[in-house]
DNA sequence: CCGCCACCTTACGA
DNA sequence: ATCGTAAGGTGGC
């Protein structure tokens, strides 16, 4: 494909509070940007795009191109004005500003959204003010998934090593910054070949290899075209059009996440990461070490004896963000856990307040009528636990309430 | 269903 | 220095 000229440098009114990426892009959501020379820069959608942000603007650019269409395809109706660059055929206008406002969900209110957290989560109000601007992205579901894959029991750094590698070698390359190659991150179909596992695991992939060939396969050949597509939440569709195969069932996020957990190196939270970062469920709370630290710290749930949480555990933990945060759940936890990444702790230099909410833990049946889809092999009993946050007047106390707990067979 | 524990690798503190 | 531990967990008992 005949490459495009590099385009000049365009821009987007935006402020810091609406969108920031210097901690956006750093705070472990994609593991894929790059900063050279104050600028971000990442391929997606195959082209290779560079992002700076001064007090009023998202600047952005795209230097070299993959894309089929290529960027030149116009926008439904872009809003931006088309700056014209005079050869009058029209294409100078690309849909990148179309991409970048799917790509960091920009059509979401945040200061809105802010706003409605502080107002229902005196913690959240504290922490929150030295963390603006920081928003879910929507990135593709099936990098999501490989990446967050890799995420296991890792840290932001390696997990990020990683994902170069497998652009490195497993995807097409696009362009250079200086003499930094950028590719795109590979498809399924090219993690799928025969000797992928060990050339991972001698990359240093660890276990991890494993989880990234079998899921891999999986998609390609157990599952439909368009598969994963067709997890994602209809209210928040993807950038490029995919022809999803005729829902089986309606998509709801307990629909997704159960599905993801079907694959290979998939628990509940790395589902969670899916459907909130791949497939647009806002309301997905990934619990991982650092928010159950945050649940334990600052929204009073109870210390465990155990080394690891349960299914129950994770399972409270999400239903009592989601009762404070609402339906955003997953970005109010996004924001709350930057505060906490020890990589920004200078920022964080506040001490937590004692909060008046007390988190009341209990274990309670769920019948099938909460079950959701039919899963055929793994009909099981689900136990939950059902979290109540109560109001305390000025009570600190942190006695814990007993678990209590029923068990009753569901099977049919 | 709950609780352990092994699992790859790297970096950091004692 | 060598070791234990933690790092955005998962799968198998």
């Amino acid at each position: 494909m005949a490459p495009i000229r590099a385009s000049d440098w365009r821009k987007l009114p935006l402020s810091l509070t609406d969108l920031c990426i210097e901690t956006t892009l750093r705070c472990g959501q994609s593991f894929r940007w790059r900063k050279i020379d104050d600028e971000w820069n990442c391929v997606l959608y195959g082209r290779l795009l560079s992002l700076k942000q001064d007090k009023h603007h998202l600047h952005y650019k795209v230097t070299s191109t993959n894309a089929i269409p290529p960027v030149l395809t116009p926008p439904v109706s872009a809003k931006g004005e088309p700056e014209a660059d005079g050869d009058g055929v029209g294409v100078d206008v690309d849909d990148t500003e179309s991409l970048l406002r799917h790509y960091f969900s920009l059509k979401i209110d945040l200061t809105a959204l802010y706003n409605q957290w502080s107002k229902s989560d005196p913690n959240f109000r504290k922490k929150a003010p030295k963390f603006t601007g920081i928003r879910i992205l929507n990135q593709d579901p099936w990098e999501a998934l490989i990446a967050f894959i890799c995420s296991s029991n890792n840290n932001i750094s390696r997990i990020s090593q990683m994902v170069h590698k497998l652009c490195k070698y497993y995807g097409p390359l696009v362009g250079h910054i200086g003499d930094e190659a950028f590719h795109d991150f590979p498809t399924p179909q090219a993690l799928s070949g025969k000797k992928v596992e060990a050339h991972l695991r001698e990359l240093g992939f660890g276990y991890r290899a494993k989880y990234i060939a079998e899921t891999a396969r999986l998609v390609c050949e157990e599952k439909p075209e368009g598969w994963l597509e067709s997890l994602i939440n209809p209210e928040n569709p993807g950038w490029c059009k995919v022809v999803t195969p005729k829902a089986a069932e309606v998509p709801t996020y307990k629909h997704a996440h159960e599905q993801l957990l079907l694959l290979s190196g998939v628990g509940p939270k790395v589902a969670d990461c899916v459907c909130l970062m791949g497939l647009g469920w806002g309301e997905a709370v990934p619990v991982d070490t650092h928010v159950w630290q945050i649940a334990q710290r600052d929204y009073k749930f109870g210390k465990i004896k155990s080394k690891t949480f349960s299914k129950a555990m994770y399972d409270s933990v999400g239903d009592h963000f989601r009762s404070i945060w609402g339906p955003y759940a997953g970005w109010a936890q996004s924001v709350l856990f930057t505060a906490n990444l020890k990589s920004f702790s200078e920022q964080a230099s506040a001490k937590a307040e004692v909060v008046d909410v007390k988190v009341k833990v209990k274990v309670e049946e769920v019948g099938d009528a909460a079950a959701v889809g039919p899963l055929p092999r793994t009909r099981k009993r689900r136990q939950v636990v059902v979290t109540e946050a109560v109001k305390i007047e000025s009570n600190t106390s942190t006695e814990t309430v007993r678990a209590s707990k029923r068990t009753r067979k569901t099977m049919s």
